[in-house]
RNA sequence: GUGAGCGUAGCCGAGUGGUUUAAGGCGCCAGGUUGUGGCCCUGGAGAUCGAGGGUUCGAAUCCCUCCGUUCACCCCA
């Protein structure tokens, strides 16, 4: 014998046993049909592309956490950091696609992170991108697909942020502080529910910023009250930068679509703090964050009208959202949020095997409802009937069938239900339309 | 990437240098019970104590390195 190999897997990365398996597969049907009522198209691109695709669009701390590697033929690579990216230089290279176009992906990215609770190195993410105009519209639509696909997957405290990179940036210029140092100031203000007022004071000050102009910069964003005011006040204080002027103006328009959407104020709130990673954002951006449990946030985006025009002579507008599958999950398994009828097998009902004499009748009964479209497992072994019902309980398989000699002289079938506990003798023609019954499917 | 905690059978978990040839519970296997699971009884299998190295007469227990995991920071889905 060789040296033994010791399994494992890759620090940050899982397998995903049946159970869970089913529960995800139940989450991304759900966005899946939510993000095509809605008219987005199926999109995948691949896992790998060149490395200067992907460098340089994450932010300083993003490009470390790129996985970047050699191919075989000498190539510069590296897994996909997200799927906007990869969007971007696909958007570059089919002018043919009819725009507006909108595209959902659901796929895995990676990210050199150190991992913990619900930050993984292997996650999936679920994106949902409208390509080609500058319309609040399509921004108003991916917030409302947020709301629409969690309030469906049985979310229930969560708040969409929105707030707009022109405003932040005009905030920065507000405060004196040239473009390149932006970056510290929107770290700092990122921070302000976190780590409070008086440690942002302090961020900011030592950024070189003046008390005075730190304390006006903190009053505007520590706006209470409606968004609308919030808006108001932005404007008002913003009154000589025509950029800051325009992401109020897109956010107020952004707001009226999303009244007429029928999106619950609850549900959604200008937050003028709130700030995003990504370089890549030039207009509105989201963020939605559970409040249990902490889980940092579970979707997030915004618009990204230059993204495209870094790989094609022109710019494309482009705006979206994107979930984080795993996150979500974690959501739904800590809450109990996964519904009942999301079973933890596939199966709908094991066919036993009585005796070896009557092993073919299993065989016939199974193909039988099989072809009636039930999900049916029969039992591959002969051991006695008390462990294939048990074994049908431990899968969580709900109903068992039983053939035995009387049933098979009868021309009938035992249907039982391992729940109940209960069970019944009906004619054989009538099995599949009783499992069905049983099973409450039509 | 920085800092801290943890790592004992499939799972939970006792044990912190010497009757440990490593408790206990869940689960698993067999039988009691050869037409039916969840309860009960009896018996059984399963652990290089995360990996490697070191200290010691003696290490699950102390030290070092690595791996994994959790938490915080950072950042984010």
């Amino acid at each position: 014998m060789p040296q033994k190999i010791t399994p494992q897997v890759l620090r940050g990365m899982r397998d995903f046993l049946p159970e869970r398996m089913i529960l995800r597969r139940y989450v991304m049907d759900q966005l899946r049909s939510i993000f095509e009522r809605f008219g987005f198209e199926p999109l995948e691109t691949p896992a790998i592309e060149y490395a200067e695709t992907l460098e340089g669009k994450f932010g300083e701390e993003g490009d470390k956490l790129l996985y970047r590697f050699e191919d075989r033929g000498g190539r510069r690579v590296a897994l996909r950091y997200d799927l906007t990216v990869p969007l971007a230089r696909l958007v570059a290279m089919h002018g043919e696609l009819v725009r507006p176009w909108k595209r959902y992906h659901m796929a895995p990215v990676w990210r050199a992170e150190k991992p913990q609770k619900g930050r993984y190195r292997e996650f999936w993410q679920c994106d949902v991108d409208t390509v080609g105009t500058e319309s609040m519209l399509a921004d108003a639509e991916a917030v409302n697909v947020v709301y629409v696909a969690l309030r469906q997957l049985g979310f229930d405290r969560f708040v969409v942020k929105i707030n707009n990179r022109k405003i932040l940036a005009a905030l920065a210029r507000y405060a004196g502080v040239p473009a390149q140092g932006a970056a510290g100031v929107y770290r700092a203000i990122d921070r302000l529910e976190k780590v409070g007022r008086e440690a942002v004071v302090a961020e900011l000050e030592g950024e070189g910023l003046s008390p005075d102009i730190v304390s006006r910069l903190l009053d505007l964003l520590s706006e209470t009250g409606n968004d609308a005011a919030t808006l108001q006040r932005s404007r008002e204080r913003l009154v000589a930068d025509v950029e800051g002027q325009r992401g109020v103006t897109e956010l107020e328009q952004l707001l009226s679509y999303l009244d007429a959407a029928g999106v619950p104020v609850e549900y959604r709130r200008i937050d003028l703090s709130m700030v995003r990673g990504m370089d890549y954002y030039t207009g509105p951006i989201f963020e939605t964050a559970v409040e249990e449990p902490k889980i940092g946030s579970v979707s997030g985006g915004g618009r990204y009208d230059k993204l495209v025009g870094l790989f094609s002579k022109e710019d494309i507008p482009a705006t979206g959202v994107s979930f984080g599958l795993e996150r979500m999950i974690d959501v739904i398994e800590e809450l109990a949020m996964r519904p009942a009828n999301v079973r933890r097998t596939v199966a709908e009902a094991l066919v036993t095997v009585f005796n070896p004499t009557l092993v073919g009748e299993s065989i016939r009964l199974s193909s039988e409802l099989r072809s009636a479209e039930i999900n049916v497992e029969m039992y591959l072994g002969e051991e006695r009937l008390g462990n294939q019902i048990r074994y049908a309980v431990r899968k969580g398989i709900p109903l068992a069938v039983i053939v035995g000699p009387d049933e098979l002289a009868r021309n009938e079938v035992v249907l039982r239900d391992l729940s109940a506990e209960s069970q019944r003798s009906i004619p054989r023609t009538e099995l599949a339309s009783a499992l069905r019954e049983a099973l409450s499917r039509p």
